[in-house]
DNA sequence: CTTGAGATGGACT
DNA sequence: GTCCATCTCAAGG
């Protein structure tokens, strides 16, 4: 499918988090390139795990917003995540970029890395949420962030090709664990935790 | 290989 | 106060 700007995150956030999978991030020009392995969707209602769960809140509120945001919020008092908004305006959803497969730019990565000692390899630079923002130098000053505006410094391509999709339940959360609304790259290294 | 704990701050009850 | 969509490193099996 061609991608028409906003209205492709003007969708059921399932179906977005599918067809982000193979799609491309790309930062400041064409600077930092990442191809998507790994996301999740959060919707609203019947989601106990969504920040939206609960309603609007004043963190919440993007995820009602316009669709084609980002939603970044800080967690554990260390680490952001980084979310796109799916769905039209007053409905709650969005998906979680928890990992991405470096195509350009590693170094630059791996400088915004270097606080955390150690090498790493290309492959699991960007891999888990916390890493994916700290890579990209993602942080709360890029909430609310369109990413469908000209000239965005964050912007998202689809994928060229059709990825073989896995999916399996979400990650990290307490309730709603059974849920199968996590998609990855099949079998790609950079994928956080194996599925 | 697996498990557990610490770091650390903001949203929410 | 309590919870949390995390990461890393160290200890144990």
């Amino acid at each position: 499918m061609a991608f028409t700007g906003r209205d492709f995150f003007d969708r059921d956030t399932v179906t977005v988090a599918r067809e982000l999978i193979g799609a491309r991030v790309c930062l400041d020009g064409d600077t930092v390139v990442a191809r998507l392995v790994e996301v999740e969707a959060y919707l609203g209602e019947d989601d106990l795990a969504s920040h939206a769960y609960r309603g609007l809140t004043p963190r919440s509120q993007i995820m009602f917003g316009e669709p084609g945001h980002l939603y970044v919020y800080f967690v554990y008092g260390m680490h952001h995540c980084a979310n796109l908004v799916t769905e039209a305006r007053g409905k709650a959803g969005a998906v979680l970029l928890r990992a991405a497969a470096v195509e350009q730019g590693a170094d630059t990565i791996r400088s915004r890395r270097a606080a955390t000692g150690g090498q790493i390899a290309d492959d699991r630079l960007l891999s888990g949420p916390g890493n994916f923002c700290r890579g990209l130098g993602i942080t709360r000053d890029d909430n609310g962030l369109d990413v469908c505006s000209v000239g965005a410094r964050l912007r998202v391509i689809p994928a060229d090709d059709v990825p073989n999709i896995a999916t399996a339940p979400r990650i990290g959360i307490r309730h709603n664990t059974e849920a199968a609304l996590r998609f990855c790259l099949a079998g790609h290294p950079a994928i956080s935790i194996p599925i």
